[in-house]
DNA sequence: TTTATTTAATGAACATCATTCACTTTTTGA
DNA sequence: TCAAAAAGTGAATGATGTTCATTAAATAAA
């Protein structure tokens, strides 16, 4: 009776081992450079074996994104959670920077995770990507960034009220994230000019919190700002 | 006497036929699905006279990115000259919209330019990759990104008063920029949930320029905030 | 225990390109 | 007119993702 059960698992087993073995390829060589026969060596069986659990190169990568998408959002709700259920509750500067230190520490040993991620709706191929791997990729990000929505919604911090507003926010925190990543990988070693990663990333999230705006040092003039659409003039 | 320069010119062209036919080809099938075959084709050449002049496909990937880079640092330049010679000053946000929309514009015909620009430096084997190519595409990109950090330090509508200060402001539009077209372009269609790309993004400016969290409505109490380093506090 | 059936696993064969190169054609300068 | 150089060709090469005929192992049935 415990043999489907025993069954399932092993498969399942293979199947990581196999996930494993080529997230460590990949890491070490990139994407383009390994080739399934490094992985299926790494992974200690043949090439073939590795069909019968994937649909392709690129399936693989697909399902380790996936992994790392899954893992990233039980991190967003962790954190989110505590933030929200202690008496002293953190501010939202260190929620945020607790999110994208999350992101950072998150990224590094998934390596090409959130390129992936990135890519994975065009450059890439992705005929022959199992449908279920991307469309849960999908779904588990949307996810994250949902968790994310509500909080700000919640977050006496935050200034937006309603939910447009709320997810906007998010796509600028994640738009950040993102953006800052790619700057500072690309930069090659994890530093930009004179910056360090974290630091910079922690300033960043100070200044997005207050606005770049010079502030006045008085109360603002009455502004007739016009009907929602722009907080700013467009000429002054 | 012409004639070196005829023939310089005729092999620029070439090489420039060459260059849109392959963007012709990324753009339709995707950089992974194009054949060299079908860029010769597109170019009505042979494939061997392809590697004549470009070192690798990976080469001409990297030269569409820098074409499209030297265009868009192009283009921010006009927009900043602009934006300090009037004598009716357009302001902050409208700039920013400016380059925002640019960026956007540029990427639809440029295709995977920019993705290229990101991945240039790790996705890609980039063996075989002019050097030259390389390190133009990244003195561009980094020139763009100081002619906006010198129009933030100038421009009265910042807060920013120093340089590591201007260029954190800066990476944190181009962060936005580069995460919102990720973001929208992965999703499809253009368009994200409700929204559509360039009202979000103008959107969005308003919302990085003037901060995202609760603005008091009366005068914040005298915070004892610690020198320089933190603009918030960790705890409430 | 023995046999049949399903499942796991192999690795050689295949197909698809990126890349190379021996060769042909065209252009140039004398 | 002609030799040297440059431009151009496309078949051959090599690397690698994918398939498949075949073998080995595990399970269920007899």
């Amino acid at each position: 009776m415990g043999v489907r059960e025993r069954k399932a698992r092993e498969r399942e087993q293979r199947a990581n081992g196999i996930l494993e073995a080529a997230r460590h390829m990949f890491e070490t060589k990139g994407f383009l450079n390994t080739t399934l026969a490094d992985v299926a060596k790494e992974a200690e069986i043949s090439v073939g074996l590795i069909y019968r659990y994937f649909q392709s190169k690129e399936d693989i990568f697909a399902s380790l994104a996936l992994k790392g998408a899954e893992q990233f959002d039980k991190d967003i709700d962790s954190i989110l959670k505590k933030a929200q259920s202690g008496k002293k509750k953190p501010t939202a500067a260190f929620v945020l920077y607790e999110i994208a230190t999350t992101f950072f520490k998150f990224y590094k040993p998934y390596g090409e995770y959130f390129d992936m991620l990135i890519y994975s709706y065009k450059g890439l191929k992705h005929v022959q990507i199992h449908g279920a791997t991307l469309t849960r990729l999908m779904s588990v990000t949307l996810s994250s960034l949902d968790k994310l929505k509500n909080y700000i919604l919640i977050s006496p911090h935050f200034s937006a009220k309603e939910e447009d507003e709320a997810l906007r926010v998010v796509f600028v925190l994640w738009g950040i994230l993102l953006g800052s990543h790619l700057l500072f990988d690309s930069s090659g070693r994890g530093h930009l000019f004179a910056f360090r990663q974290d630091e910079f990333v922690q300033r960043m999230i100070d200044q997005i919190l207050v606005g770049i705006t010079a502030v006045p040092l008085e109360p603002p003039p009455k502004t007739s700002s016009r009907s929602g659409t722009r907080t700013t003039e467009l000429t002054q």
